[in-house]
RNA sequence: GGAGGUGUGGCCGAGUGGACAAUGGCAGCAGACUGUAAAUCUGCCGGGCUUCGCCCUACCGAGGUUCGAAUCCUCGCGCCUCCA
C-alpha cells in the first residue's frame, strides 16, 4: 500500500488526520477542488497551489474522451501533463453514469457511453478504469461505480448496489494484480436506505480498499436525507482508513459531514458558483450581480485575506461579472476556493483542539443566508 | 431640388387588415446550481387590478378608410440610399 493514513486527533466522531500519498501529504479534513478536465476552471495550477490546495480532482470519463489516456501517458502521466505536482484523485466516471444517464447503457461488463463530444461509443469496465488510472499515475484512484438516480425504489437500489459491489471486487482484483503508484478507494452506494448502506459498508470493507467513499449523494435528494445517510454511513467505515464524501457540498454540508467523521470532500460548488456570481463569505452568500452591489466599495468578504479580497471591491467584481469578463470569474473563483480551503483549515484546527462543537455553533449562524 | 426606402416596447429587430400588449435577441430585475455536457439554466420584463382573468394606454405625429389598423390611404416630421 502506497497510501498512509494516520489519525492525529478526534473530536467526537470528527477526525483530524493525515494522508500521505506519492505526491505529498494531505491534512484532513480536506477539500479537494474539482478540475474535471485537468484544471480547476478559472485557475492556473500555480494559483491553486498558492491558495493552499493540497490535492485536486480530475475526471477519468472526460480525460478518456479528450485528450485520451494514451496521450497523457505518453506525456509522462497526469502530473507532468497538467502541471500540478501535488496529489491528484481521479473520479472513475461513475458520476457520469448518473449525470449522463441518457447517454449510457449499463451492462454486466461495465458501462458504455455515447460520447457527449463526438457521439462515439466508449466502454468503461471496472478493469479498464483501474488500468487507466494506473497509467495516469494518480495518487488516489476510484473504482467504477453505478450512481443511481434519486429517488429509486429500494429493490433497484439493492440491485444497483450489487452491481457496484461486483465491479468493486473486479477493480480490487485488477489493482492487486497491477497496482498504480497510489491507492484505490471503494465507493459505497445504496441510495438513502440504511439497510443498503450498511450492506455496502460490509461488502466493500471486506475488499480492503485504501479508503472508502460515500457515493450516491448530492443527486437531488433533500438536505436532511443526505445528512442522515452520511451520519449513518460514515461510522460504518474502518476508523483507520480515509473516508471521502463524494460531491459534497455546501460549507454547511461539509461541517455536518466532518462532525459525522468524514475526512475528504470535493464539490464543484465553489468554482461553479463563482462563475455564476455567487460568492461564499463569512457573512453568508453574496449574489454579486444583485443591483445593490454596483456601488459597494467593500471587499467581497471583509473577513477574507485572499488575493481577490485584498485587491478588489464588490463594485468592481460585480462589474466584471456583469460584463461577462473572464477575469471576474477568475477573481470570484479564487475567492470561493480560498473560502473553502480556509474553512477546512478552521475545521482541522477545531477538530485537533477539540473545539469543533463551538466552531459548529458559530459557523451555523455565519453560514446561513446573507445579512439584510 | 428629384427618386426610392424606412420609422415597432430601454436597444436591436420580427410582424404588412382580425388569432397582437405585439416572435426573437440584448440590456435590466430576481432565482437556481452539490463525485462539472454548466462563463449555464429558470422566471419576470408598458401601467393598474380582486393577476389561469379583467381594465387602461400603446407600434413617429395628425387625420382618414374599415365592423376591425402596428399593418391600407393622405398630409406632416425624422432618418437612410441614390441622382442632381
Amino acid at each position: 500500500m502506497t497510501l498512509s493514513f494516520s489519525l492525529l486527533a478526534t473530536d467526537g466522531a470528527a477526525r483530524r488526520g493525515r494522508l500521505e500519498t506519492p505526491h505529498g501529504t494531505i491534512e484532513t479534513p480536506a477539500f479537494m477542488p474539482v478540475g474535471t478536465l485537468g484544471a480547476v476552471k478559472g485557475l492556473t495550477p500555480d494559483a491553486l497551489e498558492s491558495l493552499g490546495a493540497s490535492i485536486m480532482l480530475a475526471n477519468l470519463y472526460h480525460l478518456t474522451l479528450r485528450p485520451g489516456i494514451e496521450v497523457i501517458e505518453s506525456l509522462g502521466g497526469l502530473h507532468a501533463w497538467n502541471g500540478w505536482s501535488r496529489p491528484i484523485l481521479t473520479d472513475s466516471g461513475g458520476f457520469q453514469v448518473w449525470s449522463l444517464a441518457g447517454r449510457r447503457k449499463l451492462t454486466a461488463a461495465g458501462v458504455t457511453f455515447r460520447s457527449h463530444v463526438d457521439g462515439a461509443l466508449v466502454t468503461f469496465t471496472p478493469e479498464s478504469v483501474v488500468d487507466s488510472q494506473r497509467r495516469l499515475g494518480v495518487d488516489i484512484a476510484m473504482v467504477l461505480d453505478e450512481c443511481p438516480a434519486w429517488p429509486v425504489p429500494e429493490e433497484e437500489a439493492a440491485a444497483s448496489l450489487d452491481r457496484t459491489v461486483a465491479w468493486a471486487r473486479r477493480a480490487r482484483e485488477r489493482w492487486a494484480a497491477a497496482p498504480g503508484p497510489g491507492g484505490l478507494f471503494g465507493i459505497l452506494q445504496g441510495s438513502s436506505f440504511p439497510c443498503q448502506r450498511a450492506r455496502a459498508a460490509e461488502l466493500l470493507t471486506a475488499l480492503d480498499f485504501d479508503g472508502y467513499a460515500i457515493g450516491g449523494v448530492s443527486v437531488g435528494e433533500p438536505e436532511a436525507e443526505r445528512r442522515e445517510t452520511v451520519a449513518f454511513t460514515a461510522p460504518l467505515l474502518p476508523a483507520l482508513k480515509p473516508r471521502y464524501l463524494m460531491g459534497v457540498g455546501t460549507p454547511q454540508d461539509i461541517l455536518h459531514a466532518v462532525l459525522s467523521g468524514v475526512d475528504l470532500f470535493d464539490c464543484v460548488l465553489p468554482a461553479r458558483n463563482a462563475r455564476h456570481s455567487l460568492l461564499f463569505t463569512s457573512e453568508g452568500l453574496l449574489r454579486l450581480k444583485n443591483a445593490r452591489y454596483r456601488t459597494d466599495p467593500a471587499p467581497p468578504d471583509p473577513a477574507c485575506s485572499c488575493p481577490t479580497c485584498r485587491r478588489v471591491s464588490r463594485a468592481f467584481l460585480a462589474h466584471l461579472l456583469r460584463c461577462g469578463e473572464i477575469t471576474g470569474q477568475v477573481l470570484a473563483t479564487v475567492h470561493n476556493l480560498a473560502f473553502y480551503l480556509d474553512f477546512m483549515g478552521r475545521l482541522r484546527q477545531a477538530s485537533a483542539s477539540g473545539t469543533l462543537a463551538e466552531f459548529a455553533a458559530r459557523a451555523a449562524t455565519q453560514l446561513s443566508e446573507p445579512p439584510a
